[in-house]
This record gives structure tokens, C-alpha cells and sequence, in this order.
DNA sequence: CGGCTCACG
DNA sequence: ACGTACGTGAGCCGC
């Protein structure tokens, strides 16, 4: 069946303005509403698949509304020039997609939208309005369906019939009678004054129209039907001005509405003119490349047994290396092959060409250090290479690590693909397009594979140069050369190093939990008196909610909240919510840190080995995969339990732990140069007992457990970004309360308060924040008018510098102390970061230099206001390292 | 594949 | 009036 889509163009240009930040491009052009409206046409195509479409919009001031009720959208605000501006943009941008639209003086898109979806209904053809106002619900019919946007413009909730009837319990037609009685503020209907939406239904339900209502107030009672009787004039004309007028001179046929694929080149320059560049990425990605795309030419040669020493001769005078690799665990990754670059030609060896006796030269040049060699995520390759036995050293450039670190909060752009479109030089396909994504994933025939894969790494040459002059700009050149590219090989030593498992040590303790869950398990059956999924949210709520009748605390966006902070609420109310606790902790140390983690046990090593990503977090912080080592538990003696399965890989050895003391806080301290703080810090204090002190005004003695814990999470708050409300909800306290005790520390520790204002102004002016070292994070959504948004990036604004400097200085000492192990010779051998702290396993006679060693190195890595401070802890295993 | 929950710093 | 603490990854459920 034919589907049409009808866009209310003024709607959604509104929503989609107020949602996302001002983005302006290079020419001062603002482009949010564009771009909102271009990223929903693009998923209403591929989502949808319409046959035929039409965007309709508001023409004139006046309609023919105005003639009854002069008042009507009166007291709007002014449509903002930023806004205004941007119609004639989305109007080209309608011409290149190809989608028709309409609009007419004295009337409104609504208007338009309604006689469209009426002709369209009775020739049978389905119909998806997408609008953000509700007004439109009115035409919903069994063939007609409105998409109504929800918080911004990226979702939507559809509305049938049926849904209309379920949320409000009303036929379409009855919301024009809901709009009657409560009016809309938006557009200056006034309704009944004192009837909202509750009130509004309540009356419907009962008589089912304005006019009955009307008819019936005589049996309403005391206040409502004062209400309702005096102003049954207002409600009546309220009902016809949320009428929709089916019956405009649209003089457009369903044929001309047709829509059959938009202008693949118009679609692009209109994205390169507004500077959409992501999304002219995505364009590149979702069409198969032919001739209207421009492709360099390349000369491209597969190498074989033949003509290996062609190559073996040119390698003097290369740099720019590729390796395809397949996978997203290096540990356990294909490695397709070899692409190489010259200016004349580029070389594809495949892998097991590579591995041959014949190209030990070229395992050798890739293994010379003093042979510069430029690629894409060394630290990777290095990895998936190292299982294989092939050494890669020399390498000085990395595209993808530079790319982070010139936007560390775009992820999935800084593909090969991605970066050449940003600089210019289209014509490659993205991975997703080439080798086909999930299920459908092939590595295609070696003709059009080499070239795809030459392609990548002349890419990769022309990059370096266009990406290094970036880095110089940004100031950004040694953060790149003295800690990221370092850090990386010292990273990709850790990850193949890997950490022992006690593996039977590991099955013991799952059998044991396993005994444990399944007494737990039959107690909560007997308790909640029936046997359910105690791990769905969704059973486990209708049982705790519906059978057991507890009071509900809070809600999610689905259903009931089951989450451990409203279970605590509930404990006191049935003794089956303390088990299902106990149940959820035991339950997630066995799937995830017991069966998860065996799962990852590396067959020939009996060693888990992770990959640290250095290309994800926005601050500049490392994450941990496959397995994730960084967030093995600590908190729960319960779950610490699980650390004594870490254990070293060699007799005699010792795990070795060493952990920045306060860093954050010492951090800041630094950063906002309070004189407080750094005191505090100066005279190595508790930090959280001096925080008790200053706030509640109080002497040392005076500070008991609750008003420390009160000023930790104070400090804790400090950190993130603080507000009255997230504090109030941590402590559970009011808000009120909360805001006393930060109002008192700003007084206070003034220098943090005027730093909080200051790093909220620079964002404001630059854009962007940085840390101690350089590294940079982007905060487009500072200056947004929308609350949330702005609110967001300016506690980003706050945390970034203090989170990234400290991951800018634990990779600082990370290469330190490696550098020193090597010098030293020491057998000793790092193995885990998480964040403010270092594993390492170490000899038994190293134990001594390495106690003396690490705290020394990881503590004047950098000088500060303040000492940092470091404890070192070591035992047989993790667990004991404490 | 998104939502919920929970582990860590 | 708005509705939030900052940064991650993994397992499970249910569509």
C-alpha cells in the first residue's frame, strides 16, 4: 500500500530549534533547525519508505482563525531571527530531497495537513503525519497514524486510534472537545479557565462532547459548573478555533506528491554548503559509490610470491602503512592483510603473503624503529600483530589517535572514511558499507578488497600532514608526541602481558554463589507466593507493585523502578525485598565477574587480557574491554572476594597496588588555586573531615561519621558539577538543605566558587575547557537555550579538567615507570590502570624498588600547588593488596 | 537493539 | 519552570 508522509514543517522546524544547540557553521550560519529537520527527513526515508510525501507550512499572520477570535496565537513570542532565517535553508534543502511542499495564505500547515490526509484516506493510501503538536491527533482514522515528537525531535510516540484511546480514553475526534474545554496556551485558546487536561477528560468521559457538557452543566456541581456556565461561549468558539479545516484549495493531486528517491548530489552539496559534515558522511555510506562520486584514481598492486621483491625495494622510501584488521578484540582479531603507499602505486599483501619465509624483509622494516612509519590506531594493531609474531615499532603518527584528541567526543567519525570526508577528500566508503554490517558481513573478492584497502592507506598519507597542522593549532602537538603515542605502546605491553586467573579458585567461588542463589531464589518464590524472572525488571515489578501492592517510588520511562535505591525504601515494607537484593548481588557477581570473566580466560596464557581504549572517554580517561578490568568489585566485601582470583603469573611474585590519595580534590585545589583547599592539602588532612569542619562550622572533634559522610559527598558534588538537587538526591536530604551546604562551602572555599564561574565562562567564550595538559573536550551545548543542555555542559565544563587532568597525569607516570622498568631492567611488570591507580605484579626481591619506585615517579610526574600523594599496598593477589 | 540495572573510578 | 550529579562496560530482558 502506498504510504504518504505529511511533515508539519513549522512544528518540527520549532522543536527541532529549541532541542538542539545552536550549531552555526564557518559562515555564522544557524543551521540546529536544518539539521534536526534533515536528520528526521533521512530517517523517515530509510524508516518508512514513502511513496509519497509533502511538507506543509504556515503562510501570513492571518488566517482565516483571526476572523473569529482576533486574540488567536496572540502573545506569542516572536519567532527568533536565528529561527527565521533558517526557513529558506530548509526550503532549498526540501528541493534537493525532492519532497514536495505546500503553503497557503490564510491558512495553517495544520489545515493543510488535514484536507492532504483526508484525500489520501479515501484513495485508500496510508498516512503518517509527523508534527510535535497534539492538536493533529484529531485525524487520527485507521489509515491515518501521527507520529508525535517527544523531548527534542529524535523520538516519537505513534498515535492510532487505539493509542489515543488508550491514553486519554477518546476517540480522535474528541481531542478538538478536550481542546475546548482546557484551551491551549501555546496558541492563545483560551478554553475554560481552571479546566486542564484531568478535568477536561473527566468531563468528556462523562458526556462525550463540548456540547454536551454545555447541555448537562446543570448537574455539575459548586465551583465547575460556575465555571463551566459562564464561559460556555468561550468554550464553544475554543472548539472550533482547535478544529482542523479539511477543505483548503490545496490544488495539488496525490500524483504530484509522489516521492521516489532524492537528488543523491543536489542532497550532497546542500549538506557541504550547510557543513553537515557527518551526515554527508552518512550519505556516503548509505548509497553504493558510482560514478557521480569522484574516486581518485589509484594504482593499485596485490602482491604475490612474484612480486614481493618489487616491494622489498620500495620500502626505503614508504611511511604510510595499513593493516585491515577484522574485529573489535585485538586479542582475538583477523587480520586481513597489508596495504602500503607510494605516490605511485600502493601495495595490498595479504596475510598469509605477509607471514611467508620470502617477506621476512618486510617483517623486518616493519620491526625497524628507525623506519618512521605513519597509520591508523597503532595501539590496536600492535596488539592483533603481537598474536601473530609480527613486531611493528617506528610508528609516529596515528590518525585515529590525533583525531580523538582533536574531538574527543565524536567516536564513531574517526574512521579512515570519516576523517577523509571531514578533510575534503571524499570517495571512500565506510567500513559498514563495504563489508556489509551483523549477519550480512563478507569480506568481498581480493579485486575490489585491495582496492578499498590502498585506498585506506593513501588516505592515511594524505591525512597525516592536514592532521598534524591541526594538532599545532590546537596546541595539541605534545600532548600527541610526549603522552598518547607513548602511552599507547606502554598500554598495548599491559594488554599482552594480560593478569593471571586462579581458575579454580574462580569455579569455586561460582559454586559456592550458585548454592547460594538458588537457596535465595526458592525463599523469594515462597515469599512473593509465585515463581517469576526475578532478573526482569518488568516481572519483578508487577510482582512487588501488583501482587504485593508496595508503594511505588518511582517509575521509569517503562514501567515501575526496581533499582536498588527504591528497593532499600521498600525493605521495612516485605521481608522478600531484602532477598531480592541479596538476590541482584549475588546474581550479578555470577554473571558478570564469575561466568563473564571465565568466559575471557585466554586458553594457552590461563590470562585475562583486556584492551584499554584510548580513543573513548570525552575526558581524556582510559576504558577497559573484553574483559573490563576497571570496574572489578572493591565496595562489597561480598564482590572484593572476586579479587583473590587475580593473582601473578610467576611463583613469587607479589600483586602491587598504588593509588592516588584525594586526586581529584588535589586537582582542584590546583586548578582553583584556593587557598583553603591547598592548606588543607599542604597539611596532609582528611580532606573530608576538613570539609565537615569548614561547612558545619565545627572543631575537629566536633566532626562525627554523619557529617563527614555529608562532606565527602559534598566533595564528591564539587567534582561532578555540583547541584542542589543531585546533592539533595544523594544524601537524601531536601533540597533546601543541600543548597545550605553548598551555598556554605562556596563561601567557604571561594577560590573553588569563583573557578566554577570562571571555567563556565571560558566555555562560554572558547568553547571549549582543557586540562593541566592540553587536552581539550568541546562544549557546543554551552550556550544552548535549552535548560538541560546548557545545565549538562556546564558541570561538564567543571568535571572535565579536574577528570581529564588526572587521567593526563597517570599516563604520565604509566610512561615513566615504564621507561624506568626498562632502564632498570626489572622483571616487575605493569598490568591494570583504573584510573587513579596502578597494578603491577612484582618478583619478590623487586619488591623493594618497586615500593620505593612507583609512589616516587607517579608522585612528581607533574608539580603542583600541592603533594600528591600516593599509598602503595601489595599482597599474593589483588584481594590481598589492600 | 534499547532499556534497565549495577560494577568501578 | 525546567529536571540533573561526572566518566565508563557488561549482562539480561523483551520487543
Amino acid at each position: 500500500m502506498d504510504k504518504l508522509i505529511l511533515i508539519d514543517g513549522n512544528s518540527i522546524a520549532n522543536r527541532a530549534f529549541y532541542a538542539l544547540p545552536l550549531l552555526n557553521n564557518s559562515k555564522g550560519m544557524h543551521t540546529n533547525a536544518v539539521y534536526g529537520v534533515t536528520t528526521m527527513l533521512l530517517r523517515l526515508i530509510e524508516e518508512e519508505k514513502p511513496t509519497h510525501f509533502l511538507v506543509a507550512f504556515d503562510a501570513g499572520k492571518i488566517t482565516f482563525r483571526h476572523k473569529d477570535y482576533k486574540e488567536y496565537k496572540g502573545g506569542r513570542a516572536k519567532t527568533p531571527p536565528e529561527l527565521s532565517e533558517q526557513f529558506p535553508l530548509m526550503k532549498e534543502l526540501l528541493q534537493a530531497f525532492k519532497i514536495d511542499q505546500f503553503e497557503l495564505e490564510g491558512y495553517e500547515a495544520d489545515d493543510i495537513i488535514g484536507t492532504v490526509s483526508k484525500l489520501a484516506e479515501e484513495n485508500n493510501k496510508q498516512v503518517l503525519i509527523v508534527t510535535g503538536d497534539k492538536d493533529l491527533l484529531q485525524l487520527a482514522s485507521s489509515n491515518v497514524t501521527i507520529a508525535l515528537t517527544r523531548k527534542g525531535i529524535s523520538e516519537v510516540d505513534r498515535f492510532d486510534p487505539e493509542k489515543i484511546k488508550e491514553k486519554y480514553n477518546l476517540i480522535p475526534n474528541q481531542i478538538i472537545d478536550m481542546k475546548g474545554l482546557m484551551g491551549d496556551a501555546s496558541d492563545n485558546i483560551p478554553g475554560v479557565p481552571g479546566v486542564g487536561e484531568k478535568t477536561a477528560l473527566k468531563l468528556l468521559h462523562q458526556y462525550g462532547s463540548v456540547e454536551e457538557v454545555l447541555a448537562h452543566s446543570d448537574e455539575l456541581k459548586g465551583k465547575m459548573k460556575e465555571k463551566i456556565q459562564t464561559n460556555a461561549d468561550q468554550a464553544t468558539m475554543s472548539k472550533e478555533l482547535a478544529t482542523i479545516f479539511r477543505e483548503v484549495p490545496v490544488k495539488k493531486s496525490l500524483e504530484q506528491l509522489k516521492f521516489d528517491g532524492f537528488d543523491q548530489k543536489a542532497v550532497s552539496e546542500m549538506f557541504e554548503k550547510l557543513e553537515f559534515k557527518s551526515l554527508l558522511e552518512k550519505m556516503d555510506g548509505s548509497v553504493q559509490l558510482d560514478n557521480e562520486v569522484v574516486q581518485e584514481e589509484i594504482n593499485v598492486k596485490v602482491v604475490e610470491h612474484n612480486n614481493l621483491a618489487e616491494v622489498l625495494d620500495k620500502l626505503p622510501s614508504m611511511k604510510s602503512i595499513h593493516f585491515e584488521i577484522i574485529g573489535d578484540n585485538p586479542h582475538q582479531a583477523e587480520i586481513l592483510g597489508l596495504s602500503l603507499f607510494t605516490d605511485e602505486e600502493s601495495y595490498y599483501i595479504p596475510f598469509d603473503i605477509l607471514k611467508s619465509d620470502e617477506a621476512r624483509g618486510l617483517r623486518e622494516w616493519l620491526a625497524d624503529e628507525k623506519q618512521e612509519k605513519w597509520m591508523y590506531d597503532y595501539h590496536k594493531t600492535k596488539v592483533a600483530l603481537y598474536w601473530q609474531d609480527i613486531e611493528l615499532h617506528g610508528v609516529t603518527f596515528d590518525i585515529y589517535l590525533t583525531a580523538y584528541l582533536l574531538d574527543p567526543t565524536e567516536t564513531k567519525n574517526h574512521t579512515i572514511s570519516g576523517l577523509a570526508q571531514r578533510y575534503g577528500l571524499s570517495g571512500l566508503k565506510n567500513d559498514e558499507n563495504f563489508y556489509g554490517k551483523g549477519a550480512k558481513f563478507k569480506v568481498p573478492e581480493m579485486d575490489s578488497l585491495s582496492e578499498f584497502l590502498c585506498r585506506k592507506v593513501s588516505l592515511i598519507h594524505k591525512l597525516t600532514p592536514l592532521i598534524e597542522a591541526n594538532l599545532e593549532e590546537n596546541e595539541l602537538v605534545d600532548l600527541f608526541y610526549k603522552i598518547e603515542l607513548p602511552v599507547a605502546q606502554v598500554l598495548a605491553g599491559m594488554e599482552i602481558q594480560g593478569v593471571k586467573i586462579d581458575i579454580n579458585g574462580l569455579k569455586l567461588h561460582g559454586e559456592e554463589i550458585q548454592l547460594k542463589l538458588d537457596d535465595i531464589m526458592k525463599t523469594i518464590y515462597e515469599l512473593a507466593g509465585t515463581e517469576f524472572n526475578i532478573n526482569s525488571p518488568k516481572q519483578l515489578g508487577e510482582v512487588l507493585f501488583d501482587k504485593l501492592q508496595l508503594p511505588v517510588i518511582k517509575k521509569t520511562k517503562t514501567g515501575y523502578s526496581t533499582d536498588a535505591e527504591v528497593l532499600e525504601k521498600l525493605a521495612n515494607e516485605h521481608e522478600v525485598v531484602s532477598k531480592i537484593l541479596e538476590y541482584r548481588q549475588l546474581a550479578k557477581l555470577q554473571s558478570t565477574y564469575i561466568e563473564g570473566l571465565l568466559k575471557e580466560v585466554h586458553q594457552d596464557t590461563q590470562k585475562v587480557h583486556t584492551y584499554f581504549r584510548q580513543t573513548i572517554a570525552a575526558t581524556g580517561r582510559l576504558s577497559s574491554q573484553f574483559p573490563n578490568l576497571q570496574n572489578i568489585p572493591i565496595r562489597l566485601e561480598e564482590g572484593r572476594k572476586i579479587r583473590k582470583v587475580f593473582v601473578p603469573s610467576s611463583e613469587n611474585s607479589y600483586i602491587l597496588g598504588a593509588d592516588y590519595s584525594q586526586i581529584e580534590l588535589r586537582i582542584l585545589a590546583h586548578i582553583s588555586d584556593d587557598e583553603k583547599l591547598i592548606e588543607a592539602f599542604q597539611n596532609n588532612m582528611d580532606i573530608h573531615t576538613k570539609t565537615a569542619m569548614d561547612v558545619f562550622g565545627v572543631s575537629k572533634d566536633e566532626v562525627d561519621a554523619e557529617k563527614r559522610r555529608t562532606a565527602k559527598a559534598v566533595n564528591f558534588g564539587i567534582v561532578y558539577g555540583i547541584s542542589d538537587y543531585g546533592l539533595s538526591q544523594n544524601l537524601n536530604i531536601t533540597r533546601k538543605q543541600a543548597k545550605q551546604f553548598i551555598d556554605q562551602y562556596k563561601s567557604v572555599y571561594s577560590g573553588v566558587d569563583q573557578f566554577m564561574d570562571n571555567i563556565k565562562k571560558q566555555a562560554k567564550q572558547n568553547g571549549y575547557v582543557t586540562t593541566l595538559l592540553h587536552r581539550r573536550r568541546y562544549l557546543p551545548e554551552i550556550n544552548s537555550r535549552n535548560f538541560n543542555l546548557r545545565s549538562f555542559a556546564e558541570r561538564t565544563a567543571l568535571n572535565t579538567p579536574i577528570q581529564g587532568s588526572n587521567a593526563d597525569i597517570i599516563k604520565l607516570a604509566m610512561i615513566q615507570i615504564e621507561e624506568r622498568i626498562q632502564a632498570e631492567s626489572l622483571k616487575s611488570k605493569m598490568l591494570l590502570q583504573v584510573h587513579d591507580e596502578l597494578v603491577f605484579e612484582v618478583p619478590e626481591d623487586e619488591l623493594d624498588i618497586m615500593k620505593q619506585i612507583v609512589p616516587e615517579i607517579m608522585e612528581s610526574v607533574i608539580d603542583l600547588k600541592i603533594p600528591l600523594k600516593v599509598d602503595v599496598s601489595y599482597g599474593r593477589n589483588w584481594f590481598e593488596a589492600k
